[in-house]
DNA sequence: CTACTATGTGAATAACCATTCAGTTTATGA
DNA sequence: TCATAAACTGAATGGTTATTCACATAGTAG
């Protein structure tokens, strides 16, 4: 019936359930299109083929339905993330799969990172929450690899931000196809698990 | 008289000065704590201790005056930025002094951090060039350092944009106080380095 | 078939807000 | 001092938009 305890109300019957995945998905599109304040109830409901009126039914507010829709789809990412990550062995391949599952997902689906990071500027502990727990998952995951020894002795809180941002970076690269050379995600990923591999410097330098 | 191509008169006498300067720092404020979207001419004037009307006077618009600042704050923080870089020889100081002039700008001047992100739900173009331009320096540098080598042979772009996100990540974590760990800057460089002069991995996990 | 509930409608409401403008004040320099 | 331009004012305008509501329809259980 209810949603989290954002107030939302899910549909009953099966014509509903049409009507309430059709909002949530034209209010993706829309608000990866143009921005959260770009997109009016309006545009969403016209774009899901209701009334207006009809939006009011499921959910109480515009910023409720913002809110279930990060909910949602950062669960959604998160379980890809670890689906992928658990199938690896060695902490390297759980790094290299885990950025490139994360690089993949949002070239899939851009609406998604976009609305993540959006966060910050329309509830900024939303951005604190997500941030904060996709951390503190990473460290976990991090502290096992340096139980078994596979990982040198770094800070794990910092490092993971540090891998965070690397993968952020590299996503926004790809998806909005930074940058002059190719955004072939494989090469990419080569070189960021190179530079974990084996550092930045050469031995001269140091 | 006109500011870039953006249409800004900028004032003439001293007490006009003093005006533009006022408008200026209010909406650099305002934006950061309540976003652009949240932030409206009249609370901008009102902060500024002036009439609405007057807003016009200087900027044709408030779309305006934002790339404005956006433009103004980004030239500034390079400015920094290359100025620490350049007093180092090294390379690897040069990365050092780098992360650090970010972090240390980015947490004493917090707005510009905001503004520059939210770019890219005002202006996708603005964000698409900001970062482009950002990489296309820091690539430059590298090319430098690979020739004296320095640092190893990595795709250079691939890797600007690796660093660009580590350092805006742990500044994200520095200026937002996300996690549990201290967030002292010198500590977290020190983490930064030591993963980029070593790699992630032990021996044993190779 | 009937009553009931869930679903849907879309015009109306009430706020909000960027921008304009007709008029006023202030500064300047001759 | 006076004329002129620059700076400033703030109420009015016009457009936008989240939300509401009185009414309509469709599905369903008895």
């Amino acid at each position: 019936m209810k949603l989290g305890n954002l107030n939302i109300k899910e549909p009953t019957t099966r014509n509903a359930r049409i009507t309430f995945d059709e909002i949530e998905k034209a209010a993706l599109r829309l608000f990866y299109e143009n921005g959260y304040h770009g997109t009016t109830i309006n545009d969403i409901t016209q774009a899901a083929g209701v009334a207006a009126g009809t939006f009011y039914l499921y959910f109480p507010s515009k910023k409720v339905l913002y809110q279930h829709l990060l909910f949602t789809l950062s669960k959604d990412i998160r379980r890809e993330i670890a689906t992928r990550v658990g199938a690896a062995t060695t902490r390297y391949q759980k790094e290299r799969e885990g950025i490139k599952a994360f690089i993949e997902y949002a070239e899939r689906r851009p609406e998604i990172y976009n609305i993540i990071w959006e966060s910050l500027y329309i509830d900024r502990k939303l951005f604190k929450e997500y941030y904060e727990s996709f951390s503190a998952r990473y460290v976990n995951g991090l502290k096992e690899a340096r139980r078994q020894g596979e990982i040198r002795d770094l800070d794990l809180e910092v490092l993971s931000f540090v891998l965070m941002g690397i993968t952020n970076f590299v996503a926004l690269k790809v998806i909005m196809d930074l940058g002059e050379g190719d955004n072939d995600i494989e090469r990419i990923v080569d070189v960021v698990m190179d530079l974990l591999s084996t550092g930045l410097f050469t031995k001269k330098a140091s």
